[in-house]
DNA sequence: CTAATAATGTGTATACTATAAACATACTAA
DNA sequence: TTAGTATGTTTATAGTATACACATTATTAG
């Protein structure tokens, strides 16, 4: 057994773990600065050494939820073959990552700041983002359409991800055959109708 | 003047409507049972008479603001005179709902219970999904198409209400343009390329 | 009309949460 | 080794939710 050490050794990384297991298992309730801290043994104001305030370390813990959906969303993309599959993609893993992780997308996407901003880490948004710059890079899209499309499809995987990772039984169902009806009609929004055929 | 009365006359409703009135200042900040006791002068105890805990009282602010949109949804339904048209109005409504008021907007959709369910009042879904029940009865979607296109169409409207409604500058613009577009799309990925033309 | 009772509000007390300030320990570098 | 820095703890303050007991008013039955 390990003996108490006054330092921590990673405080900062335990929290940022600790939450995201929090938010794993329950969403975004025990994610406070005293419950995280009793979670790593250490005292509530030792978290402040490390994050400003409770709003800060809560935003970390958001971000790492949206690496993890960047990271699924780089892994899905890779085993694709075409533009247009790579674009659906990224859509389904989006939506499979809110029904699988429910407490974890609710935390990736609540009042957070992610929109069209590159930073060191995935971004969610750059991935998908990307990929419409390559239905444009194949003639698929216009390149004054880019960002039309993108606020649409965004849009679409977005709402329905965050409507279906709600727990209520009334919202909408997220089998596999909905999910494809919902990207199908995703992909004739994109393409204006201009290309029906599969 | 009036003299303090001890007993307030309708408190709930001043709750509420106090509620109401921080989430258009502010959103979800501001809504605890302390706050909102001070601003209707009343002891926080006295809301406990009312709303049976905090959350209760919370999940009653949200559903007045759902039915403040369900209402601008219906008025703004009543001036259109196409079934199409009428259910671009509900999606535009919807959108502008966010752009306006999005205190009221981030409030009436927190962790909400909001679906497929007829209740008493006005419910923005219900008004939705009648729309798009009108489009089935005007012949431009099939009947087994109705929950398809619903789950599509709300999630896109919704979702971007919600990524336009936060205020962070770097997220999808929503001029008329952009919402007009998005709309388009939508019809689009309704009608599946069936219907193109104007 | 009056008295019991129900409805509604207040005051006090408890238990959390966030966080500031002062102090303690341990690591690092001169 | 020692000074300085990084990282933790303890203590104290303020805010929030809410249980319990009590006060006041409204309503209703006799």
């Amino acid at each position: 057994m390990k003996t108490q050490k006054y330092h921590h050794g990673n405080l900062e990384k335990a929290l940022l773990s600790a939450g995201i297991r929090e938010a794993k298992a329950t969403g975004s309730k025990n994610l406070g600065v005293n419950s995280l801290a009793k979670v790593v043994n250490v005292s509530p104001m030792a978290v402040y050494r490390h994050f400003s305030s409770g709003e800060v370390l809560r935003a970390s813990i958001s971000q790492q939820a949206r690496e993890e959906l960047a990271r699924r969303m780089i892994k899905a993309i890779s085993v694709e073959t075409t533009v247009k599959n790579r674009f659906r993609a990224t859509g389904r893993t989006y939506i499979q990552f809110a029904l699988k992780e429910p407490g974890l997308f609710a935390v990736a996407f609540v009042a957070c700041d992610e929109g069209p901003k590159r930073e060191d880490n995935p971004s969610a948004w750059v991935v998908f983002h990307d990929s419409i710059l390559d239905l444009c890079n194949a003639g698929l899209i216009e390149a004054n359409e880019v960002e039309s499309v993108a606020a649409f499809a965004w849009s679409t995987v977005h709402g329905f991800a965050t409507l279906v990772a709600g727990n209520d039984p009334k919202r909408p169902k997220a089998n596999q055959n909905a999910v494809e009806s919902l990207l199908d009609r995703v992909w004739f929004g994109i393409v204006k109708g201009r290309e029906v055929a599969k």
